[in-house]
DNA sequence: AACTATTAATAAGG
DNA sequence: TCCTTATTAATAGTT
């Protein structure tokens, strides 16, 4: 209907396509208000144009939630939202997950457990056994880390010691001998000769942050 | 269009109507195929008869959900999803739920425990050994039922062999005196005379489908 | 956006 | 519901 008979394809030029789009889309949108006056119809029609544009038209007797609804009752493929759908399932599957859980805290805090059968009760105590001995595997760890710390700072207790004591001798001396060399002397000791051992290492640099 | 023009009100003819509906409903669905066609459009169509018959179309393109996915982010009217909005938060709080509880289960299986604090080792101990202790309070509960009920089998145990030997020492009697009375009187004694605790008594009916 | 020749849709009837 | 056809409505191409 127009100058010439025309393909139902894809309009490749562009602005031919656009003006076409704005004529149909006020055509087809003048059609569904007709039809739904005309016949009592409800009629949803969404469109979007390529550009993303989009256009909408709702009967007046009705709203889109309630042909939504409508939809959703009728069509065997409940996909209106699936998303809807999905969320549902998703629910209804995480509450079972969750009531699962919660039944196998209850279990091992020993709460619930009048209805249990023997066997369930052994089970769940080696399972509380297996926890309990991984717990104080791990205290035993820091427990190990603890009396690590200890010794280390007895050790360097020790160092500090020596070093106190041996820089009271200098100054002793250094009385006798008013120079300062003996402290020089006492600070190259300090970082060349003195024994590994004796310097600072944080063994467990996270240790009090956890204690 | 057609042998004469109407005016767009609604159709008494309640036949004419039905007609009507049904020629139009086809031509807004051919028309709503054509532009999504020539135009490169996203088309949803849906349409209730009166009768409350549906119709739909949708562009091959796309799919309803995702033509309202579009239609809910252009729209500020976000209506129909008050419900989707709900079981979203919902979902978002039983997974939160979940994923704490999922914790707690591990850490009282002694799993995943690197990270956590002295203290908390403390606590998650705790949890154990009183959940150990009631375990083992219900096991130790079985184990007397057990127990009971073992009991009470060595006593029926001992009744019938008691019975045994009464009916035996009868059927030596009724030899010598070849009347059937002695066994009348045992029977008599069986209900009458025999003391209260060694009729059978089920102490914990379910006992046996618990172990 | 308006015009208009042409096609498409459809009202009425069977 | 389908077919036919006279008539109106929609619109393609043009201005």
């Amino acid at each position: 209907m127009g100058r010439g008979k025309i393909e139902i394809k894809r309009i490749e030029n562009s602005s031919n396509r656009q003006v076409t789009y704005s004529k149909r889309r006020n055509g087809i949108i003048k059609k569904a208000k007709e039809i739904s006056v005309l016949c009592d119809a409800q009629v949803s029609l969404i469109i979007f144009a390529s550009s993303g544009k989009m256009h909408e038209y709702c009967s007046p007797s009705t709203t889109l939630t309630n042909i939504l609804d409508k939809y959703h009752k009728q069509s065997d493929k409940r996909l209106w939202d699936a998303k809807h759908e999905n969320l549902s399932n998703e629910l209804d599957r995480i509450k079972k997950e969750n009531d699962s859980m919660q039944i196998e805290l209850r279990h091992l805090k020993g709460e619930d457990i009048t209805s249990l059968h023997y066997k369930e009760l052994m089970a769940i105590e080696e399972a509380l056994e297996n926890g309990l001995a991984r717990i104080r595997d791990k205290q035993m760890e820091y427990y190990n880390m603890m009396k690590e710390n200890e010794e280390m700072v007895e050790e360097e207790n020790k160092r500090l010691n020596y070093e106190l004591h041996q820089k009271l001798m200098n100054i002793e001396r250094g009385e006798m001998e008013s120079g300062y060399h003996q402290q020089q002397r006492a600070a190259d000791y300090q970082t060349t000769q003195m024994p590994f051992a004796f310097r600072v290492q944080p063994i467990q640099p996270n240790l009090q942050e956890r204690i």
